[in-house]
DNA sequence: GGCCAGGCCCCAG
DNA sequence: CTGGGGCATGGC
């Protein structure tokens, strides 16, 4: 019983679009290996691989946050009571990079679907059907053509950009806030919202609060002139919940 | 079969 | 600085 985490909540909350889930088996590729668990063998997989601890944050100040936000306000501290132990991974940033570029005016399961054809087709291969998200280096040789031919559609020219400067991601650890929002935007196709995106789900910067369609509905139902300073000091987590909760059960009343 | 999806670019006012 | 059209494609 370590602390407790929503694996489904967590793993299918469209952070990450990496994981399966079948009969109950939890499968993706992290770092270069399969990562394969059920809730029974999660803990002692945990206790035996401190890489993935950190990867599913175990060691971050869940209780004191999850509390913090339930007495903020009742909608909030009922999609926490829905979800309760949903964490935010320590994912690559690249990968993150990558996925919310394809995520822009697409839907979870496609961008699902993407994101495992670019794995397949440029990525190295694990066992099985596992195959690694690819490197930037396995894609320097990529064309648009490519990329559109693979139904990467419009955003072909974003991923081409975000190859070619994914160097600028070493820097982002090193950088405020504000100059992070910044950096992330220079690449093309990166906005204001898949940059917020980048900075919750790959560098843990609890102030980063994405608003995508479902967060503007939400903000403008429940939270009218409110904005991320609200839920300071836990925006990141907060979003997530919010999002969540709208998407699975529509904010339920 | 039309509307929408974890948006952003680009251009007009 | 703000508003709105266009964009590829498929889920539902």
């Amino acid at each position: 019983m370590s602390a407790s985490i929503d694996l489904d909540a967590t793993l299918f909350s469209g952070q990450t679009f990496a994981w399966s889930k079948q009969d109950g088996v939890y499968q993706a590729v992290v770092g270069r290996q399969l990562v394969c668990f059920t809730e029974k063998t999660f803990d002692p997989l945990l206790a035996q691989n401190g890489a993935l601890r950190r990867y599913f944050d175990m060691d971050w100040e869940y209780g004191r946050a999850e509390s913090y936000l339930s007495s903020l306000d009742p909608h909030l501290a009922r999609a926490i009571q829905a979800y309760k132990g949903l964490h935010i991974l320590n994912q690559d940033p690249w990968e993150v990079l990558m996925g919310f570029l394809l995520s822009q005016n697409n839907n979870i399961k496609r961008i699902r679907g993407m994101y495992e054809l670019l794995s397949k087709h440029f990525g190295t291969h694990v066992e099985g059907p596992w195959y690694a998200f690819p490197r930037p280096e396995q894609l320097m040789n990529v064309s648009e053509q490519d990329l559109r031919q693979l139904g990467m559609g419009f955003r072909a020219p974003y991923l081409l950009d975000a190859i070619q400067n994914h160097a600028l991601l070493q820097a982002i650890p090193d950088l405020g806030d504000e100059e992070a929002y910044r950096a992330l935007q220079t690449i093309r196709g990166v906005g204001p919202k898949v940059a917020l995106c980048i900075l919750a789900f790959a560098f843990h910067r609890q102030q980063a609060f994405p608003l995508d369609t479902w967060m503007l509905k939400v903000m403008k139902t429940r939270y009218p002139g409110r904005d991320a300073s609200y839920f300071t000091p836990y925006a990141a987590l907060a979003q997530q919940y919010l999002f969540h909760f709208e998407r699975t059960q529509g904010g339920r009343l």
